[in-house]
DNA sequence: TCCGTTGTTGCAACTAAGTTACAGGTGCAA
DNA sequence: TTGCACCTGTAACTTAGTTGCAACAACGGA
């Protein structure tokens, strides 16, 4: 059986930045929907990546369905809003492209082996040497850590 | 309904390193059973990180079930003799430790954005370098890199 | 302002990898 | 050879990710 059609209005995060989402979306050739904004402020209001399971947590409250979240992470991710990475620890994790350039190739993430956080360390440089005579990976390096995070230090 | 007790024994992969193999499984305190020889094997035969799926694909002909191979592999890992990572494919991978050392410590591991197989780059140096007054992680950590592999380029 | 088209949503069900409980079999020290 | 703690096979479960489908809503054009 079906449930009720729920009514579709919702008060997405920061009422005050929506029009700035909105006009991200479109521009990236998406629609603005209740759930996409959301999803998009979500992210933007987040300092790391965060899962699929995270913001469908967060916006479970909206009455957002996770199908609908996990969709929403992949049209953003195909328009180019957002990136999309596994960080080692068997989840995907979504990060706002920030400024249009690409923010993980700019600094590499760290996983805390302790307590499974993930953080950006923008401040930290990776330098890829190859001894001589060996080859250098190719492509555009994604660099990930896995250590000790601040805290659990 | 159980299936009839099928017989125990059944050949390992290379008759000629078992003995070192069991030895070696007897140092680490765990008993050695067919399919832990196996496994251990099949570890050692491989030059890259093998997933559990891999592992359990490849001896499943010699009847040994899937949820064996993965304690095995847990108990190997726990035992010192295999490391666990996750690459950042959504896939734990289990790599013999060679020679005792901390191998994924000796160098990155890459996986093709391409094909996404998975290498070692034991020619490949990474210098984590911290911007002047920033933190550097700490930990042992382990480096992993997304481009592209040699056959991909 | 209204309407039709088409993209989007919520629901439900599915897949794949990883994990565990349990009963019975086996390795190995005594 | 024997006994027991450890190990195995089976089956079922968990979790994250993914998809089909019918109903709904955004938005451009009338």
């Amino acid at each position: 059986m079906k449930a009720a059609a729920q009514p579709r209005k919702r008060r997405p995060p920061q009422a005050d930045t929506v029009a700035q989402l909105r006009t991200e979306l479109r521009g990236a050739g998406l629609r603005s929907t209740g759930p996409r904004v959301a999803v998009l402020g979500s992210l933007s209001a987040a300092s790391t990546p965060r899962s699929h399971g995270d913001i469908a947590e967060a916006l479970a409250p909206l009455g957002y369905d996770r199908a609908t979240i996990y969709r929403n992470l992949m049209d953003l991710t195909q328009a180019g809003l957002v990136t999309r990475t596994d960080l080692g620890d068997h989840v995907w994790r979504f990060e706002l492209r920030r400024g249009g350039a690409e923010h993980t190739q700019e600094h590499p993430h760290l996983v805390c082996t302790d307590c499974g956080d993930v953080s950006c360390l923008p401040e930290v440089e990776v330098k890829i040497v190859a001894r001589p005579g060996a080859r250098r990976p190719a492509g555009a390096l994604e660099v990930q850590l896995k250590g000790l995070c601040e805290r659990c230090e």
